[in-house]
DNA sequence: GTGAGCAGTGGGAACGCTCCCACATCCACG
DNA sequence: CGTGGATGTGGGAGCGTTCCCACTGCTCAC
């Protein structure tokens, strides 16, 4: 826990190596200009000769900058790493900042011991701004980061009051564009196998489903709509419940991927033909829905395009701080294969 | 990109706020002794009263220290994602930096454009150690770390002569304990479906297996040596070919878990009984070990110990810097489930 | 010939903290 | 009543940068 002995060459060392002033080598190594080309070359000689590497803590301590950007991810590790759609955002995300020369780290927010410490290392100069993903309903965590001055986006429309800003799909855009899809295809029955109540992607996508029925100038009909969990059993027990009800519903928009696998799987077992008895289609456009059998016809979302505008949402924010904090949505597009 | 304007109260202030001294704020703060509960009292109400929050680069500026460990993952964020043994090692280090209140960064090694990037990130004084997992072989970056003065440790050997300290499965006595198994049911023929040979998990375990078989006296026949490439599809087709080469064999020591599922899907093909024709023995322990039909029985290894064992390593070099970079082997144990 | 302007340079000051030394008390002991 | 060791305390120095101002030569226009 001591001290470690100072190893590292400092600028002044740099600087006093290739007979400039402190001043000048600074200049080279930032890039700046006003600096004659003979000055330069032997700044960089000396750098290369004595290894020289800026100290970020100094730098930062002067600039109040640290060109860093934090990803905390509020999720279990098991299910960030099971999921491809955090694979795909922290891919846009990464590609994003590297091209505005930013550094990115990946933080974790565990269980509530860890948060304090988490919201210390946020706060403590050692980012300029914080992404967050996956967060869960009424999470303060946006508002605490705000609150200490610090720009933060969050991925996912929050569903609480918070007034951050942040970036997610377009949901009920996407669960219209199915619904017409459908109708397009001149189903008259369609039903919906929709998501959690208490999350927005879930609300969202029946919201989309329910005005996509107005739109063709249907009447929506209750017993047409399901809920599952978005897990592929849920998905197969809500098809069964469904066919129950109403034994010819000739379509269903399930709201995510993994249910309309589940689906296709009741639809099987019950002796339907897909898509010739019943048309299906999902959401997301998971790596899952190309090897359905058949092919899953759904909507497309981006989690690379979701990653990289959180970026740019983000960098914008810390030029014009105080622009008022607003989401911005992405649109989707419809990918149909083979249940359609 | 100019500078933020200053908006945090610093230890000045709240020391002025607290009508004591800067050098006995500093000491509440770090928790010191030597301070009567009088002054202790006032300092954390004018920190609570002022929202006072350590500026890190100041502190990491004078202490040469952050209380920040890296870990470098040399993998694409797809294949980081989808295996769970990297889950469960982050686990291990993110619980076990916890306890030694370190906190942890996560970093990919990206393409060779980041690299310079990432090497200039890890030595510009942001961490005090770096953890490396998933190198290829012969990547420079340990060495170049080290060069740098920091404390590395890698997770999974090394395979060239690379001099930094590593923490690893302890492959060769994981296939002995799955030969020594089979040999203890009675099997006769035992095979092998080994892995990659350019890999040290691949060869270590085949070597293993190798000494396993010497240890029972038995002789090693390259009849019943296949190879694969750690793929399910791998271990199908070399079940295959070993039943073609030796009908009459009567268990199998896959080099891994994935690889030991092709071979039950294969052997059901064959029309051969697990366990009753052949055995199976796997290693791993991954998750789909308990979910094939029958479930495997296998070597298992811990991802969480790999991590902790890793930081331990590290915190222990970076206390005693002089010591000479050493391996670490992570012991094994035999998960006996259906298969044999 | 003179002054303005500019490219180039050096170095003081400041960033916010920890370390450490000097100093002030206080109590116990001889 | 001193002396000496705890126990607290304040604040100077310094960490390695960047920022900025003052300064030096030049060139060029008038």
């Amino acid at each position: 826990m001591t001290r470690p002995p100072r190893t590292r060459p400092t600028l002044e060392e740099v600087a006093a190596r290739a007979g400039v002033g402190r001043g000048t080598a600074s200049r080279v190594i930032n890039g700046g200009d006003k600096v004659s080309a003979r000055a330069r070359q032997a700044v960089e000689e000396a750098i290369e000769e004595l290894g020289y590497v800026p100290n970020a803590a100094a730098r930062a301590l002067v600039t109040r900058r640290t060109n860093t950007v934090a990803l905390v991810i509020a999720e279990s590790e098991e299910r960030v790493f099971g999921e491809p759609f955090f694979a795909g955002t922290i891919r846009g995300i990464g590609t994003a900042l590297n091209e505005a020369d930013r550094q990115l780290v990946l933080l974790f927010a565990q269980a509530s011991a860890r948060r304090g410490d988490l919201e210390q290392y946020l706060t403590r100069q050692h980012v300029d701004g914080v992404l967050l993903l996956s967060l869960h309903d009424d999470d303060e965590l946006p508002d605490r980061i705000r609150a200490h001055g610090l720009p933060v986006v969050v991925g996912g429309r929050p569903s609480g009051g918070s007034a951050v800003g942040y970036v997610d799909v377009d949901n009920v855009q996407g669960a219209e564009l199915a619904v017409a899809h459908l109708v397009e295809r001149g189903r008259q029955r369609i039903a919906t196998i929709a998501g959690p109540a208490d999350m927005v992607a879930g609300s969202s996508r029946l919201q989309g489903y329910v005005e996509g029925l107005a739109a063709a100038d249907r009447t929506l009909d209750e017993r047409l709509v399901a809920r599952g969990d978005f897990g592929q059993a849920s998905g197969e027990q809500a098809m069964h419940a469904l066919l129950d009800r109403v034994p010819d519903l000739d379509a269903v928009f399930c709201a995510n991927d993994l249910m309309a696998a589940g689906a296709l799987r009741a639809l099987s077992d019950a002796g339907r033909r897909v898509p010739e008895d019943v048309a299906v289609v999902g959401f997301e456009d998971a790596p899952i829905a190309a090897s359905t059998t058949p092919p899953l016809t759904t909507v497309h979302q981006s989690p690379e395009d979701m990653g990289r505008a959180m970026v740019e949402m983000l960098l914008a924010s810390s030029t014009v701080p105080a622009e008022a904090p607003a989401g911005r949505m992405l649109s989707t597009h419809l990918v149909v294969r083979a249940t359609t």
